[in-house]
DNA sequence: CTGGACAAGCTTTTT
DNA sequence: GCTTGTCCAG
């Protein structure tokens, strides 16, 4: 059986395959066979080595890749393959969690977690009660220092928290507080706490140490400290850990990931052996060319030298459009062309993006001309109210204590609880030190609100209790059509057909959870519904084009790419550019192209819609990167445009001057780079007035949000 | 307290 | 251009 699999791997990815005992790295170049490597190593482990599947551990970073991973390795080594354990780091984390968070102080096994949106409203919360207001730290900001920290395995209480804003010290102490009291866990925590059980538990640790005789983690480029950190933990007593990645591939770093996990490989486990996989079996040779030529622009990297056998193959398109309605139309009428002209199907195309909110104009072009696609990601389905709103009224069934989904649903429909009655509810929680639903139960027994608004919560609470003892809250549907019938939630969603649909969606989602599951609880039903993402759901059946930005693109391919929005300060991204990140947008383009098997069609547009604003814009410098040979180029729009000629051609363009919108106070003009004493460099987004008094609104990164300025306190 | 009107901020990228 | 938050009349 898997040796006729092993017949058509090439020497180096022979070698993995086979490797057994032993620290290795893997250096996959794109297009290398590298998910094949890991799920036929898998296989090869079970069948030729008697590996027991319970023994194996296969890490990967999105639900869409362990999904994969586990029909291939179901599809090579038969039933009990169900039992490798194969999921992506926070899966992975719950799984541990789940089992043992209770011998941690201060946690239990009922715990539910929050989305990026329930924990940025508590961290707004906690703002308020330590009257840190937004101008101090924005919330968005707060959150992304404090998930920095959980990634770094650093807690409120560690003093390498000194290095952190004041501010940000102390909203992550209460934070952490508030987390705890509604028994819930944020994201990072998943990771966070694992690392702590693992720790403070030697035995819990051993016992997986024992388990996990084999680990093996994909896209290993990138994780993040604690990710580093669970991985080297559990390999310790084995040490048969088996990574594969490609440097080349990292585009995480925002989100913590460190390259130089994959760096140091060599560093960190003793005695470990590198193979590297650099013949690529997926694209052509000019698209090979012009992503290795692109890449050697970064200097941070391992030295890799991608070959392939596939032939030539056509040049890569580039159009450049008067504006971005015209991109749309150009990919719209290009996908028709196509179709006319060749054999690609709608599924064999795919249109990547830097930011969501490009889509929406090449979805209005497609639909124009009735072209089938799907869009994976943007606003996800688990994000809008309707759904979250559901599922609040689930997780508080499950765990009362939960203030942040009891605040949402608190008033929805609305039943006459406002503002007020929620801050006097509030100041019990404070006094008493009880969770808000406890305190809602003191406001109801001790009468100390109004009488009027007394009847409303007894009302409530009458509701809540009602739902809490449910008699087979495992049976979710059932629930969920109870929660329905008693709030009379869809009457409230009269007008809002589309609203209406979604609550169907969520129901059949947990017709199927029951299928799937042998024994389906609630609970379960929440954490998978908390780690799932729109991705997940995305599938290759049905014939239309994909539209997704470049950052889910990974770990794809397509016969056709198009990549839209080649622009200076869209890609690159313009925070990157002032945060000196351009090596990981860079690499970002180069997932994008390497998606492709054989054609490329790259656009990019003159002017553009930005915040409701034409901006004017000039190429990327990704562009002039690429072989000039290689590139056929269709219209050239920017031509007219201002410094056109000099950014084709020059790699170090770091501002963009707008053709349009264009305001000149003889000293500052929108675009333009500044450096200020305090907050550091900034991009000028907006001037008004002019001369000294002129306000300048200006980005900052460090800030992570725009600031106006007085033109003369610009000077220094 | 509610709902509508208006203002502000916003857009990287995801588990 | 869209979504979220805030203010005010009813």
């Amino acid at each position: 059986m898997s040796t006729s699999h092993k017949n058509n791997l090439n020497t180096d990815q022979s070698r993995a395959v086979k490797h057994l005992g032993g620290p290795l790295l893997v250096l996959a170049g794109a297009g290398s066979g590298k998910t094949r490597i890991i799920t036929e190593r898998i296989s090869n482990l079970i069948s030729e080595h008697n590996v027991r599947p319970f023994n194996i551990l296969a890490v990967t970073f999105t639900n869409k890749a362990a999904n994969e991973m586990k029909e291939r390795v179901y599809r090579l080594a038969q039933k009990e393959a169900k039992n490798v354990w194969i999921g992506t780091f926070h899966s992975t984390c719950l799984r541990i969690l789940k089992r043992d968070i209770n011998k941690l102080d201060g946690y239990n096994r009922n715990f539910i977690i929050y989305d990026d949106g329930d924990q940025l409203k508590l961290i707004k919360d906690c703002m308020g009660r330590l009257n840190i207001g937004d101008k101090l730290v924005s919330p968005k900001s707060a959150r992304s220092q404090i998930d920095g920290a959980k990634n770094k395995t650093i807690g409120p209480n560690d003093p390498e928290l000194r290095e952190y804003d004041k501010h940000v010290q102390r909203i992550y102490s209460l934070y952490e507080e508030e987390l705890r009291k509604s028994n819930a866990l944020d994201f990072g925590d998943l990771l966070h706490l694992t690392v702590k059980l693992l720790e403070k538990n030697p035995d819990v640790l051993e016992s997986y140490q024992n388990q996990f005789q084999y680990i093996l983690v994909d896209e290993y480029q990138d994780t993040n400290h604690v990710q580093y950190k669970i991985v080297e933990m559990l390999s310790r007593k084995h040490r048969n850990i088996f990574v594969v990645g490609d440097d080349n591939q990292s585009i995480y770093g925002w989100r913590g990931a460190d390259i130089k996990n994959i760096l140091n490989f060599e560093k960190d486990f003793t005695d470990a052996k590198i193979i590297k996989l650099e013949q690529n079996y997926r694209s052509t040779q000019t698209i090979l060319d012009a992503a290795n030529k692109l890449i050697t622009h970064n200097k941070n990297r391992h030295e890799k030298n991608l070959h392939t056998k596939n032939d030539v193959g056509d040049l890569i398109n580039y159009y450049e459009a008067s504006d971005d309605r015209d991109e749309a139309k150009h990919i719209s009428s290009q996908i028709v062309n196509l179709k006319k002209t060749s054999d690609y199907t709608y599924k064999d195309i795919a249109v990547f993006f830097r930011t969501n909110t490009q889509s929406r104009l090449i979805e209005e072009e497609l639909l124009q001309k009735s072209i089938p696609y799907k869009m994976v990601g943007g606003t996800e389905f688990y994000k809008r109210k309707e759904i979250k709103d559901i599922l609040a009224f689930l997780k508080v069934v499950v765990n009362p204590s939960d203030e942040i989904s009891l605040k949402r649903i608190i008033n929805v429909p609305p039943r006459g609880i406002g503002n007020v009655t929620i801050n006097n509810i509030d100041e019990i929680t404070r006094d008493r030190g009880v969770s808000f639903y406890e305190a809602i139960q003191i406001a109801l027994k001790e009468k100390s609100i109004s009488n009027s608004v007394l009847i409303k919560i007894d009302r409530l609470n009458k509701l809540l209790t009602k739902l809490i003892e449910f008699p087979e809250k495992d049976d979710i549907v059932g629930l969920i059509n109870h929660v329905l019938h008693k709030t009379k939630y869809l009457d409230m969603l009269e007008k809002e057909e589309e609203r209406r649909e979604n609550i169907g969606e969520i129901i059949n989602l947990a017709v199927e959870f029951q299928k799937e599951r042998e024994e389906p609880t609630l609970n379960d039903f929440l954490d998978s519904v908390s780690l799932a993402s729109d991705l997940d759901n995305y599938s290759e059946n049905s014939d239309q084009v994909t539209l997704m930005t470049l950052h889910s693109a990974k770990g794809l391919e397509f016969p056709v790419v198009f990549i839209v929005g080649m622009e200076e300060n869209l890609l690159p991204h313009f925070n990157s550019t002032i945060n000196g990140q351009v090596e990981e947008e860079r690499r970002l383009f180069y997932v994008g192209i390497t998606r492709a098997k054989e054609k490329v069609y790259l656009a990019g547009a003159a002017r553009r819609m930005v915040f409701g604003k034409q901006q004017g814009s000039i190429p990327s410098r990704f562009i002039s990167e690429l072989p000039e040979e290689l590139i056929n180029l269709e219209t050239r729009k920017f031509e007219g445009s201002y410094q056109s000629k000099k950014a084709k051609r020059s790699s170090t363009i770091t501002t963009s001057i707008p053709t349009r919108n264009y305001q000149d106070t003889g000293r500052y003009k929108v675009g333009q780079k500044i450096v200020h004493s305090a907050f550091g460099e900034g991009l000028i987004k907006k001037v008004e007035g002019s001369g000294d008094d002129a306000k300048v609104t200006i980005f900052f990164p460090s800030v992570g949000g725009h600031k106006k300025i007085i033109a003369s306190y610009l000077e220094n």
